[in-house]
Parts: C-alpha cells; structure tokens; sequence
DNA sequence: ATTTTAATATGACTAATATCATGATGATGT
DNA sequence: ACATCATCATGATATTAGTCATATTAAAAT
C-alpha cells in the first residue's frame, strides 16, 4: 500500500459515485478529510470482523469481498468497481465489518473517516436517497444470490456466474461484447459458485467441448449466451 | 382476507415498528390513510414480480417471504413478524418485488400507500436514519447467509436453522428457551436450509436419536444446545 | 365416525459433487 | 535459461444429498 494524494475534482470514479451528490463546499470537504492509498493486486483493503473507522471509495481497480470459513476457505460474496463505496454498510449499521475487500487488480482507494461520511448521509438528502435507494437493490440482489444458492446446482450456477462476470467486468472501452475481461483463478470463480476448485475446472472443460465458452489465455470468452442463459435458469 | 379496522394509536406493533418515531401528525396520517385486513394462515399479503403500490405492517402475526423456482419449489428467503415492515425494500428501489409474503398463522397486516410511506421516510429524519440502519444490518445478515448456503452442508444448515427459528420465534410471553415455539411442516424447514423434504425428515430423526432435539406434537425443542452449536460451525 | 387428504417417515437407488492423488502447463524470480 | 511455485487438468473414489416408491400417521372434511 502506498500513499498518494489524488483530489475528488480530478477522480474519475466520482461522476458514478454517490460523491457526484455533493456541493462545491461538500465535495472540498470530503477531498481534505480523505487519504488516498494505491494497492497491488492481492492487497486487502479492510478485513473481516474489524471495527469501521470510515469507508472506502474505489477510485480505480476492482475489488473482492469476501468471508473466510475456519478452513480458510474462502466465500466470495460480492464484488466493487471503480465508483463504489466500501465498507459503509458495516460503518452505518454500526457493526464489525462482515466480510474482507481484497484487491483483483491494482487499485487506487480513498479513505473517508467516519464522522465525515455519517455527516455527508445525514444531510445531503440526495446521498442519502441513493444510498438507501442502493442498499434497497442490493438486499434484492443477495435475496436472488440466496435463491441461486440454495435451489441451483453447481452447473447452473457456474453459467450464471461467467454471464454475471461478463457484465459486471464489461466496460465502454471494452468492444468485445462476449470476452469476460476480468481474468480470475478457477479458484476464485469456485468461490463465487459455492464449489470445489476442480469441479469449477471439470464443468468449463465441459462448457468448452459443448462450444459454449472458450479460452483465450486467461481469460474465458463466450461463445453461446443463448444456451448459458438456458443453463443458468433451468431451474430456477 | 378479511378488512377491518384498526387504529394505528391501539395497534400492538408500533413500539417496534418504524412508525415510533412518527410524531402526532404523521401517526394520525398514517392513520388515516392505510387500510387493514386480517389474513388466515397460508394467505399470501403480495406476489413476487408484482408492483408494489405501498408497503405493510405486521401488526400481528408472521409471515415467510419466498421465491419460487420454475417447479414451484420455494426457498425461504426471510421471515418478518410483529411491527416488521414489508414490502419497502421494493418500493424503495422502484422495482418489482421479489417475494412472496404468505402467513404462517392469523396474521393482521395493514397497508399503507406508497406516497404516504415515500413521504414519511423522506421528512422524518429519524425514521430514515432508522431505516437506513436497518438496511444494512439486513445486509449483512444476507451476507452471512450467503455464505453458509455456500460452504456449509445441509447438516450444519439444519442445525443452524433449528436455532435460529428458536431465536426468531421466541416471545417474551414464552418462558421455554428451549420449545422453537412456531411449528412449520417439514417442507417449510427444508425451503428455509435448501433441501429436500425427505433429507430434513431424515436429519431430523438422526439428531432425535442422537438426543440433540425432541419433537412435541408439531414443535421441536432443543435438548442439546451445544451440540447444534457446534454442528452448525464445524465448518463456518 | 369414517373417508379423504396431507404430512411424516423410511428404504432403495441414483446423481451430483467433494476429495485425494498425480501430472501437465504456465508464470515468476534469480 | 532454469529452477521454483502456483495454477490448471484429469482420473479414481468417497460422500452427500436428491429422487422415487411406499408405508404410516395425523389432520381435515363429510
């Protein structure tokens, strides 16, 4: 983790923010209070059960989240991408932290202290519309999430999976609608799903002799949505 | 479905509803503006995929929020009881709802439309804080039940279940710590872990026979607390 | 009270997935 | 370039949980 100073003014994360709800006199606020810290690849950012002391906003880079079980096996349960804010769900719920946010690729990420956070929800009234508005989706989200888990098995949910990777990680830039343009470890991807790392392995070998995916390097492109599609939701 | 009247000044549930932080003027809006019926066991109060047109208080009685798959399996998503609003989740977020709300006993629910809710929570500073918080904390709970539907067994699942519905459905009035005082068939316990009917019968009987648990007419009560404990953490 | 229906229970079998072992491939550091 | 380590791949086997069939019991309905 290295420091480094970077103002809100020049972040381009902050247009998709809720930052982008703030005043001139906010927004000064907010750039003064925080501090900015560069993480590699596979650095956390904040860990599990640990007290919040303010929240995170991913100004670039893509991050994990995650919950260990007494194996060390890891569950991801969600991920964040430049824009998002970290963390204050934990912060304003005024509970420890319940999951780890670990970095999938290089990532700049700024610091918001707590009390500078809590005032900005308390009385920009348009933040705190979007943010209950988002944390009202999201709940929608994991009610889906505990659907999926609970009522698909490991291949239907292993499809829905490489769609859900292909749009969250799909950006403007990106013209190549089908590439999942994030490249994560069979392991990683095993621990979205809910499953062993070789049955991940077992399953993709299988969607590439189907003709559904295919490799290119590390990275998974798709071939036949239609029939993901018809796979992620055969039952549910 | 059975309308009645009821004053939200005599109702039961407003200590702990959301609607304790009303002053006078929005208790006697609110008043005056919802509607409220009484609803026989296994009724259903709104339909997932449908619009809501305002949210509902649990004034008496409890329900189970479900989502059904194409067989017409449901899983539990979640239960609600005395005071619990439904429905707002949805209706903040602008989008369809995403459960079913069915009652698991007489149950009395009242209605209140959605510009009046909407209205409430954007004036009413500490109902928003309120909600806000509670969002969250819900948030979290997802979380966690995300993961457990991920890495624990059905086993431990089970286990972890048989406390939990012990935890929620435990009313000052009861003085058995140990009774689960809500009966739910066989198939309602199965929807909530994530499994087949016949699996949870199954488990059920080996942790009688274990002397984990005795069944009482319809209910369940714990007879090894401990010991589930340790069950539903032996990975987790 | 007796028929009908739903819920619970149990056995036999099958399918899905996990685990363990081992090898191949590819990435990374020196 | 080579050694080292991590990731990917695949087979064999074990375990878990699902499905189907069929009793048994309990609850509702007539």
């Amino acid at each position: 983790m290295q420091k480094i100073h970077l103002d809100c003014k020049n972040c381009d994360a902050k247009s998709i923010s809720f930052l982008s709800y703030c005043n001139e006199v906010e927004f000064d606020l907010v750039s003064s209070a925080k501090s900015c810290s560069h993480y590699k690849k596979g650095q956390s950012i904040f860990y599990e059960d640990n007290i919040p002391m303010g929240i995170y906003c991913l100004s670039k880079g893509s991050i994990k989240l995650t919950r260990s079980n007494k194996d060390g096996k890891e569950q991801i349960i969600r991920f964040a991408r430049e824009g998002e804010f970290l963390g204050y769900r934990a912060l304003i719920a005024d509970e420890p932290l319940v999951a780890t946010a670990t970095c999938i690729e290089d990532t700049v990420c700024c610091f918001i202290p707590k009390t500078v956070f809590l005032d900005l929800v308390e009385k920009n009234t348009q933040i705190n519309k979007h943010m209950l508005k988002s944390l009202c989706h999201d709940l929608g989200i994991a009610d889906e999430r505990i659907q999926s888990l609970a009522q698909k098995s490991v291949r239907e949910r292993l499809a829905e999976t490489l769609l859900f990777l292909q749009k969250t990680f799909q950006h403007e830039s990106i013209t190549d609608e089908n590439l999942i343009s994030v490249s994560l470890p069979r392991e990683d991807i095993a621990n979205i799903v809910g499953t062993a790392t070789e049955t991940v392995i077992r399953l993709l070998s299988e969607f590439r002799t189907d003709k559904l995916i295919d490799m290119e390097g590390k990275k998974i492109r798709i071939l036949n949505r239609a029939a993901l599609e018809r796979i992620s939701h055969a039952s549910v």
